[in-house]
DNA sequence: AGATTAAATGACTCCGGAATCATGAATCCA
DNA sequence: TGGATTCATGATTCCGGAGTCATTTAATCT
């Protein structure tokens, strides 16, 4: 009769079990979904096993002394994450609470496109609440695929071509630095020679990249301090008074009458987009249409 | 902690819940969906409260005696279909059973449009079974909008604007009928008024139509016999040789050589679509694109 | 009015499955 | 090799909520 008879047919169901297996494939592995709480582990274990009784499918596969979350694992948790955000929203829309809508990009992007238009942004999603979430292009990609992230705002070569993206604007680096250290008509080689400069620490794709032009153009600068973010750089050319290399949109930052930046020489600008989740974007509480509106409000000039 | 905690931190949420409520809402209420059973009777009853109180929402209102389901209780209604298809199909997909795609379209486009073709279908559905379900229009719209169906087949005027469409071609209707009563040039009024004929019972929106253009025509045929649907007619002039008037699409159940058929002089052609569900579109276990695909394969000259 | 139908509610029983604790098994690490 | 880490499993308790039946409330029909 009811379509849906055969799901409850067989024992093994229930929403508790979706939700601990939703923590463990979250968490990665049961130890650390537990915490070192025994209930919880063998709680963990044991309602894993049942669901994969039910499914009949392997979740989890045992490697060294742990387990790891099979593909079809994270498949079904992406099933049971959207379910959850939707019966939430469903929820909270009905509560009159904002709806909560995250969206993922680097600090940069986030501190210094997103935040500036933050008001606009909520407005375009009908005063929901955005949660910023902090990390590097691939991780948003993933979690915008699996439903982690309704939006993200990554380079566009992280973006998988079979997903769709709106295209936001390219950026660049420049360097910034105080005005006393543009001599006139000195270009970005005589400020890095002069005046002394704050760097990130190695690591990064950027940092390879910046050591790499700066020994073939055999420039030394003078680094007064490395850290270990955009964010905290610009901190430092702005309270310290140091040169830096930074992401173009890192200007709305400065006073354009104390500090002037230049892009560099070897500043191949990066195209950056707008993606989102195909579930989230018609979520209850959420106008439609909401991806294209964002994309309108983040969308930057590109400072070529 | 975890993003989900405030949906369990209040209980009164649990799948037997989330079924007994999606059961009373496809029956349209709890006596109906309880057939009778006081058992089920009085779980329907309370469950759907509980649910209200979890939600804290009205998902039914009273009305007469009986309970109807208000706009929040359709929309949780779709939430949790959804849900429920998500589940079952991933159990499904796992088994290595083909995942079931639900069509709905009024009978003689399933018969004479999308059956020819139905092996091209399933192809494009990556192996899918294809459930066929019978109904008109508005309630396919309906059905699309909210789960029930995955895909349909529908006049585009019944398509509210902000759905996503594929067009098909035009349908019109066609006088069918033997060689033998197609005289030499005689054109469609001469052989109604000739040939004993078949014809649907009053009641659909066709007919008035036909009847409407009969009466301005002073035609009175000689009709033999009135039956309920459009494949019982085909079946008529195919079987007892009487014409009748079937959607232009029929041509494929008759021998060309045997049965002739001519377009009505009032023949207005109305363009059809194939409307999908956005959600089912990317169900675990179907190929992506399938809808513009599956449109490919079932679009037709229009014979104008 | 009385009869009928639909839903809500009270008052239970009973069971699935969550919670808990203890222990075993496999793997890794020092 | 011995101890630590991680997961699996056995055994038992306990509770939320499903199942059941009887009764009440309310609207509708005759």
């Amino acid at each position: 009769m009811n379509p849906f008879d055969r799901l409850f047919a067989v024992s093994g169901l229930s929403l508790d079990r979706l939700r601990s297996f939703l923590e463990v494939a979250e968490a990665g592995n049961i130890a650390r979904a537990a915490k070192a709480d025994p209930t919880r582990q063998s709680q963990f274990s044991r309602q894993v096993k049942e669901l994969e009784g039910f499914f009949v499918v392997a979740l989890t596969r045992r490697v060294g002394r742990r387990i790891e979350i099979t593909t079809e694992g994270h498949q079904l948790a992406a099933v049971i994450r959207r379910h959850f955000s939707e019966l939430d929203d469903f929820r909270e829309s009905m509560a009159g609470r904002p709806v909560s809508v995250r969206l993922g990009a680097a600090a940069s992007i986030l501190e210094w496109t997103v935040i500036p238009k933050l008001a606009a942004c909520t407005g375009a999603l009908g005063g929901a609440t955005l949660e910023l979430e902090q990390s590097r292009s691939a991780e948003v990609v993933r979690g915008v695929a699996d439903g982690r992230l309704d939006f993200g705002i990554v380079r566009e070569d992280a973006v998988p071509k079979e997903m769709k993206r709106w295209k936001l604007g390219t950026i660049g680096y420049a360097l910034f630095a105080p005005k006393a250290a543009w001599k006139k008509g000195s270009g970005v080689d005589a400020v890095i020679k002069a005046h002394p400069m704050a760097d990130l620490l190695p690591g990064g794709q950027f940092h390879e990249q910046w050591s790499g032009w700066l020994f073939s153009q055999s420039l030394r600068p003078k680094v007064e301090a490395r850290v270990s973010s955009f964010t905290q750089l610009a901190r430092l050319v702005r309270h310290a008074g140091l040169a830096a290399v930074l992401p173009e949109n890192a200007v709305v930052e400065f006073d354009a009458s104390r500090i002037l930046s230049a892009g560099l020489p070897w500043n191949h600008e990066r195209p950056m987009v707008l993606i989102g989740n195909a579930r989230s974007l018609d979520r209850a509480g959420l106008p439609a249409k909401s991806p294209a509106l964002l994309a309108r409000i983040l969308t930057w000039k590109s400072n070529a």
